[in-house]
DNA sequence: ACGCTTTACGTAAACGTTTACGTTGAATGA
DNA sequence: TCATTCAACGTAAACGTTTACGTAAAGCGT
């Protein structure tokens, strides 16, 4: 149905050479040929198939992306950056996520193995053993994006959860706050939620402060959890004057029970959140947090990978730095 | 680098055909060269090459997205009911957006082509007549998930916009309420701006009530618009009960401007939302608002571009049931 | 034993490109 | 004038599959 080149070689009385040299501005042709391929092409709706080329180029100006299936808001920033980053550079962008904590993951890598997309991205997804060596084996150049492994050859870009942690719960101490919980972090997360947990406890240690566990409520970043940990928190009648969640939804989880409860914030309780989502500014009163700078994530990571596409070149681990968005969710005792 | 059928072919002893025939489960070999064949294909580490496939098959397995780039959650669970139905079909998508208001779009439309997509879904991009054109000559089958435009061979999938505002004012109507805002609509957005306006006038309209323009406030239902809308309300010492917002990130907007200025919600000033995006269980109070089921939305479009697909068909356009969801941001007066 | 069907393959063309290499004719230089 | 260069093409192989068609052998019924 659709016009090829050989249809157009044959109506421009040219070789299809010929008209694959003009289509691609390769020179090699004088004028008059050029316009009358360009005006058979335009006159037969000519579109050039990437599928073919990519076979004989063995290169697909693809990358393809895989993230976990939760939608939080954290993921559309990251999609966004890589997106506009590819398109700038001739690339598209194949999506697919891996299920409920990664359960499809296998899947994912083969389907983009199978694609031979040039490079991969793989978002805030915890790899097992079985899935690094798939994607090692896969022989495309990858990067991850806001998680890590244990092992030296997976390039990562991340912020160093531990240090923002860190960094949060200090700033809850300058503001004079001794008694400070936690919430919404995953412990068996080694990726972001251990790391933050430790950077909460270390900063703690490091201001003289007893770390009480009861003080401590796990959870899995979702509003939910930071809704039931603060129903465990009054349950217990934690004394706290502040706490520290592991995400911005966790944080208005904790909020918002504290509106049904009474409790003001941040006159009665003050709250950080970590994430700098679009939620934290929408929330009430507006959240103070940690940023994870989201948008050029994306941005850096794809542009990072696509470097290591066309230069053949290997990628280095990158942590990039956090920041403190100080809204209006803490108080200063 | 990497194994192709040939290899497979020449290390089992078989031929091309035959490797084609076991990878594919077509039937007609012996068990014994099932097994050999499989054997040798592990053993190289064969990987498919999809992109050949679909060059002799004509057919990609392949849908793609095309979507504005505004982050709101709104699009996060849209995507994901689409991924997870191809994925079920065994769809790769791939993914483009449009730049902001669809500037974009033709480029998008014309990687598509090239991409060779099987099928195409726009989400939420108001189509200008170049756009349309340029859509139906690449003649692929589309739908549209959440827009429309006024032409007929253009199939779409969404909520009546009109028809939900009309009912979300209603509701606030029958809850006592005869000095109605709203807010973060553009009305020169003929898509979702319009309508939205539309529905609230006429059921002002219907139930008496004289429609005082001064009490709508247009924006592009981003939260800053509502906090804008909010403001502008305040200074006309618009003495509503109650406003009706285009968005749910518009009527946090108005919340999180309220709140500034202590006015109760829904003490003084009871709100609804549109939307039912994942911050409006999140806003306090939780907010009462307008649902376009959206994940299912991406799913059903998702479901009959493929049913178009593989069986040739016509797609019809639908309009699919909005709900009003009632939490705590409307008083009965 | 004969014809027929079935099974289990192999052969080779086709999909729509790119590209190394060859060819032609004209222009150039001495 | 003749060798050389160069621009402007054309030829054909290659990319990795699928698949229509052919074929040889085996099985089967009578």
């Amino acid at each position: 149905m659709a016009a090829t080149i050989k249809d157009i070689a044959r109506v421009a009385g040219v070789s299809t050479a010929t008209v694959s040299r003009v289509i691609n501005n390769l020179g090699g042709y004088n004028e008059e040929t050029e316009k009358k391929v360009n005006a058979v092409a335009k006159a037969l709706g000519y579109r050039k198939n990437e599928n073919a080329r990519s076979l004989v180029q063995k290169s697909t100006n693809t990358i393809g992306v895989i993230m976990p299936d939760v939608t939080t808001s954290f993921y559309g920033d990251i999609i966004r950056g890589i997106e506009d980053m590819s398109y700038e550079h001739g690339y598209s962008v194949i999506l697919t996520h891996a299920g409920s904590s990664g359960s499809r993951i296998l899947e994912s890598l083969n389907l983009m193995g199978e694609r031979r997309v040039d490079g991969l991205i793989i978002v805030s997804i915890e790899l097992h053993d079985a899935a690094i060596d798939a994607l090692t084996s896969l022989d495309i150049p990858f990067i991850l994006l806001s998680t890590m492994t244990n092992r030296a050859d997976t390039p990562y870009l991340k912020v160093d959860d531990y240090a923002a942690a860190y960094a949060a719960v200090e700033y809850l101490i300058a503001n004079n706050h001794r008694v400070i919980g936690m919430a919404g972090a995953n412990p068996n997360d080694p990726i972001s939620g251990a790391p933050r947990i430790l950077g909460y406890t270390q900063a703690l240690r490091d201001h003289g402060i007893k770390v009480d566990l009861n003080l401590i409520k796990a959870g899995d970043f979702s509003f939910e959890s930071g809704q039931a940990a603060m129903k465990s928190f009054l349950e217990d009648q934690a004394p706290m004057t502040a706490v520290f969640c592991a995400s911005d939804e966790a944080a208005l989880g904790i909020i918002s029970t504290c509106f049904e409860h009474g409790i003001g914030i941040p006159t009665d309780l003050s709250v950080v959140g970590y994430d700098n989502s679009k939620v934290s500014y929408m929330s009430i009163p507006p959240l103070t947090t940690v940023a994870q700078p989201l948008y050029d994530m994306g941005r850096e990571g794809c542009s990072e990978l696509m470097d290591a596409v066309q230069h053949k070149i290997k990628i280095e681990s990158k942590v990039i730095p956090h920041e403190l968005v100080v809204r209006k969710s803490v108080r200063s005792l």
